[in-house]
DNA sequence: CTGAAAGCGCTAACAC
DNA sequence: GTGTTAGCGCTTTCAG
């Protein structure tokens, strides 16, 4: 049914193992040959099995991409760039989506395994990833970016979160804020820790009082963003600006804030840590922190393929820097 | 170094073809020997090769998923329904990204061949789609959503482009407006033809009168958006709505709109095709088209599965249907 | 320079 | 019920 490497060859009058030769470009194959092949290649329409090659080469050309939340935009971004980069390396994307769910993410990393997968990149769902860490005993090269997991030794690509709150809270002090509350993800994962750990060292740095009572954790998930707005909004002494974890709470947060017809900044001002393409759409518009996030997925891949080609320095760990996106929701400085 | 299926026999005491067995759920093995069997299994950590199985079988468990624009909420919505039905059958999907670009595509095409896909779901960037017909006619299931390819026996999955368009239009018609642009993508996309005749349709059905220099078409993209709707607010005679034929050029003209101090929809207003959960969060909120995404992705994926399972009922060609969410962006009806 | 043959890990006939 | 064996399509020694 399907055509093989055997029909070319015989087509070509060849054996199997010159077809092979020619088609992955191995020298000493007189032209003449090289010829017929090419020829009786085209002619039925042959095209290599990338499987029976990679269980020969027990390497395939896949690599997998596990991503936490396929409906975020941020990750939507690293998968585009993840995916630029490879086709580019001549490799494909098995992309899967683990929705924040270590069991899924377990599963889909056997698989992966079973497809002979030549590496792995992951946005882990939570910081224990043990399944993970057998690939990496295995041999099998694994990059780590936008989170980390605990006790491996891995390649990791993060921004860093610490520094990207710390400008969004400080920004929101210097326009005069000092009750400032905090929306992000609960702390057992490492972005919602570090983001948290921004905010308390810029209120540290501007002697401000840290009151845990305005700290809001929560799933990275719009309908916990609304929750945590109605709760900040019933606060009896509420605070004068928020600082918002991440795009899906921002989200969740503007909608509740609008509908309880709060004037954003004046009654309450806000920063977002992400920056989506339609903050500047909304009235007013949303100071963000900007991620580079083509970046992040740009340079978690190189250093994946640096691993696959053999590279074998010490584990790497690098920290990209976020930038502050000064817009309205942030409000004027009451300085000047 | 990996563990195999041989490994496994030897240490359970058995053939590899009774782990074969057992591993795939056949019967007629003992149950002494299959728990022997699995004991084995879970001590040397056996993962079976799909590579091989898949290449035994001559067909793996990997579905294709070629998608025209990965950075596209739309499209990462219908990701997602895909994601979720598959995993759920067994299978795992192999994501590619053509970028409207049909060579990409056709590569990708002729890789997933070779990954012997079980089938194949694609938002075909043109509706030429020749490599595409190649895998129908080496009997892999192929489905399309969203968009069509001409000339071909193909199970096609849309939404009724036409209908909504019309929907839109009308609604804007029925609050009074009579000169209205449409700002589609150009007519080699099915999508942007189809939803311009719903648009041609409409003012027709309210006899008014058709003004082909009020129709603008570019790619589906924010800038071409944001160009299109320079070049409208340019116009001697400025039309009073705005019919705006997918989400990203909404984000454009929406944009430009605003930095325009165009008031919406007092000077301007505005529907969309493809409803954002943004739409909500802007002032005014954004009226739009509501495709049933969700629904859609899974139709497609159901659909592949079951001429994956074998059934072979003739072509089908499902219709699903958009619904116009009024909001505020297009203004109050002024007959009341 | 080219061909014959082995074998990657697995499943399915076919024996027993 | 279970084992033996052939072979999926390819690459790669090893001969020649």
């Amino acid at each position: 049914m399907t055509v093989t490497i055997k029909d070319v060859a015989r087509k070509a009058g060849v054996s199997s193992a010159t077809v092979s030769r020619v088609l992955t470009g191995k020298p000493h194959v007189r032209n003449t040959l090289i010829d017929r092949v090419m020829k009786a290649v085209e002619e039925l329409h042959y095209r290599p099995s990338r499987v029976a090659r990679s269980l020969r080469e027990q390497k395939s050309h896949i690599i997998g991409l596990i991503i936490s939340d396929i409906m975020n935009p941020f990750f939507t971004s690293l998968v585009r760039a993840v995916e630029d980069f490879a086709s580019q390396e001549g490799y494909t994307v098995f992309l899967c989506n683990s929705d924040e769910n270590v069991e899924k993410e377990e599963q889909y990393i056997s698989v992966l395994a079973g497809e002979n997968i030549a590496g792995l990149l992951i946005t882990p769902a939570k910081e224990q990833c043990c399944s993970c860490k057998a690939l990496i005993e295995e041999g099998i090269p694994v990059v780590t970016f936008d989170r980390r997991i605990a006790n491996a030794e891995v390649d990791t690509v993060m921004v860093d979160n610490v520094m990207g709150a710390y400008q969004a809270v400080n920004h929101l002090i210097a326009v005069g804020h000092e009750r400032i509350a905090a929306v992000t993800a609960s702390e057992d994962r490492t972005t919602g820790r570090e983001r948290l750990e921004g905010y308390r060292k810029a209120l540290k740095s501007s002697h401000l009082p840290l009151d845990e009572d305005l700290i809001f954790t929560g799933a990275p998930k719009k309908e916990a963003g609304r929750e945590l707005a109605r709760k900040i909004m019933q606060l009896p002494f509420r605070p004068t600006a928020i600082f918002c974890g991440n795009n899906l709470l921002t989200m969740g947060v503007w909608g509740y804030l609008q509908e309880a017809e709060c004037r954003i900044p004046e009654d309450c001002a806000l920063v977002s840590f992400d920056d989506l393409d339609w903050y500047t759409l909304t009235k007013p518009t949303i100071t963000a922190v900007r991620q580079p996030v083509y970046e992040l997925g740009k340079t978690a891949a190189e250093l994946l393929f640096e691993r696959i080609k053999g590279k074998t320095y010490p584990v790497k760990d690098i920290l990209l820097e976020p930038k502050l996106i000064v817009r309205e929701s942030s409000g004027r400085s009451i300085h000047h």
